[in-house]
Order: structure tokens, then C-alpha cells, then sequence
DNA sequence: AAAGCACCCTGTACGC
DNA sequence: TGCGTACAGGGTGCTT
């Protein structure tokens, strides 16, 4: 069972972080699953940490963004980009270590205490950039941003040739957005996942605008989703309490909480997806 | 251009 | 009860 941290959860992440982070310096650090970094080895991750100062944490996208001091090099906007994927998690711990086991990564800051990344299923990257902006370029306009605006959305929705879910799926496209709150948003504005998305009416895109921004507003609200003990916590160690708000997402036979028609579930750019059939037609 | 798939991983669920 | 196997899922890269 998973749940994985989509925008709400790395929202609620960083809020954590930021009071318990910004202004400590890291003193040490270790990597104990070399593969956890990316873009250089870990030796070199390593040496350049040690004895940064955290100036700021915050979230693009899925990707956690803890800001550091400009160092010996000088550069003005270097940071430490951190996408938990599938199973990351981040601790801030008086303790050394409370799970051996599935520690990939710790910091220790000057306080005493220890920034710890735990990753069961080892997808999730660390990587130290000297242009935290040059480096989540790639990544499409915040849904909860003021820039972000219907016509945005129509415009993406109107050059696109596929299928909706897989363009919201697309961290190119809209930054931040997973499986569970792309079916809740579809559910929620009354389209079907497989519909082409240039097919999309000026009311379905308006209505699509609506729910994304709703569903992630009250998302963030609830301090995201967890399913269960295995899954998404905060960093206090706090579940999330969205998951009592889903309405399609793992719900496959439940009545439809609209029109009671059963959630089905199918499959859709390799992801189990999940709609009704009645309130989201495909024709 | 878009879709499909393998890969990266391991805990869990399921069938026998 | 225990064992083997399928599955889940975000992102990347390759093929169709």
C-alpha cells in the first residue's frame, strides 16, 4: 500500500521543516544509500554540505527545496532538492536514528539534532544544485499559484493531443499534481481520464481549473493523505486527514458519493485510475 | 507526438 | 503456516 507525497504532502513537509530547519547549519552528513544523490557522488555531496546554513525551505512541484547560505564558491541560489517519490520520508530527530534500517541519508545540525531521510523503496533523490530555479525549470506553472489561470490551462489543454490524466500526470505540464489528486480533480469536474484533453469543452476546462485548485487547497487544509500507518506522515510524524475527503481514489466498487453508481477502476498511463462511470462519460 | 513498457525497489496481499 | 509471485507507484529512458 502506498500513498505518495503529491503537492499537499510536500506542502505540509515544508511547513514542518521551515520552523524546525531555517537557520541551523549542517554539520555533518552521511549517506548511507549512495544512489539516494544525484548529479554527483556522495563524497562530494558531502563536503560541499558540511557547514551550510539553511536559509529557507520550500516546495516546487513534488520536489522539496531546503535553500542554503551561499558557500566558499559563492553561489547566490544554491539548494538542496529532495523528491521523496514513492516512499521518502524526511525526520528532523533528537535520536541518531529511530529505523536503521531504511535510512538512506542524515544530516546532523548544529543544534544536536539530525535531518533524516528514510526511503524504504529507494526511488527518491537528493540533489544538491548550485540554481535551485535553473534546476526545476523543466517543471509547469504551481496550481495554486496566482499565475495560474484558466486561460493557462485551456492553452495546455488545447495544444495537447492525449489523454487528459496523462497531461495531468505531466510534471512538464502542471507541477505537482499524482494520482490521487488528478482523479479526485477529474472526479470532481465530471471528466472521464481517458478523454482526449483537446476535446475538453471551455466549461470542462473551467470546471477542471475549479476542482484542481479545490482539491489541492483542501488538501493542504487536511495536511494531505495518508492511507494508512505505513504511509505519508509529516514531519512531527502527523498522518494526514484528507484521505476521510476522497471520493474515487482506491474506492473501486463503493457507491459514487454524487450519483451512487459503483467506482470502477481501470487503467490509465500505467496507473490504477479510478471514476465513476455515470458522472464522468467518456462519449 | 503520444503511448507503452522496462526499470528502479520492497512491503504487502494473495493464491496454493 | 509458509512460500512464491504479482502488484503498486513517480520518473526516466527507450521503443513502437
Amino acid at each position: 500500500m502506498t500513498s505518495v507525497p503529491e503537492l499537499p504532502e510536500v506542502e505540509t513537509i515544508a511547513r514542518g521543516l521551515r520552523a524546525l530547519l531555517v537557520g541551523r547549519t549542517i554539520a555533518n552528513a552521511e549517506v548511507l544509500w549512495p544512489r539516494s544523490i544525484e548529479g554527483m557522488g556522495p563524497a562530494e555531496f558531502v563536503q560541499r554540505l558540511r557547514g551550510r546554513r539553511i536559509t529557507g525551505v520550500g516546495r516546487r512541484g513534488k520536489w522539496l527545496v531546503i535553500h542554503l547560505a551561499p558557500g566558499q564558491a559563492g553561489e547566490e541560489r544554491e539548494g538542496l532538492l529532495v523528491h521523496l517519490r514513492m516512499s521518502g520520508r524526511l525526520l528532523v530527530e533528537s535520536e541518531p536514528s529511530h529505523d536503521l534500517l531504511h535510512l538512506r541519508v542524515r544530516f546532523q545540525l548544529d543544534d544536536g539534532r539530525w535531518l533524516s531521510f528514510y526511503d524504504t523503496r529507494k526511488f527518491g533523490r537528493l540533489r544538491l544544485t548550485s540554481d535551485v530555479t535553473a534546476a526545476l525549470a523543466d517543471l509547469g506553472p504551481e496550481p495554486l499559484s496566482e499565475e495560474f489561470t484558466i486561460e493557462q490551462l485551456r492553452d495546455l489543454v488545447r495544444r495537447k493531443r492525449g489523454r487528459i490524466k496523462s497531461l495531468l500526470l505531466d510534471q512538464r505540464a502542471l507541477a505537482g499534481l499524482g494520482n490521487i489528486y488528478t482523479d479526485e480533480a477529474l472526479w470532481r469536474a465530471g471528466i472521464h481520464p481517458l478523454r482526449s484533453s483537446a476535446s475538453l469543452t471551455g466549461v470542462e476546462v473551467e470546471r477542471l481549473y475549479v476542482a484542481i485548485r479545490q482539491v489541492l487547497q483542501e488538501a493542504v487544509l487536511h495536511e494531505g493523505t495518508t492511507l494508512s500507518d505505513q504511509e505519508y506522515r509529516g514531519p512531527d510524524g502527523r498522518s494526514g486527514a484528507f484521505s476521510t475527503q476522497l471520493a474515487v481514489y482506491r474506492r473501486a466498487g463503493q457507491p459514487c458519493l454524487r450519483c451512487g453508481h459503483p467506482i470502477e477502476r481501470v487503467v490509465v498511463s500505467q496507473r490504477g485510475t479510478y471514476l465513476c462511470p455515470v458522472c464522468q462519460r467518456l462519449d
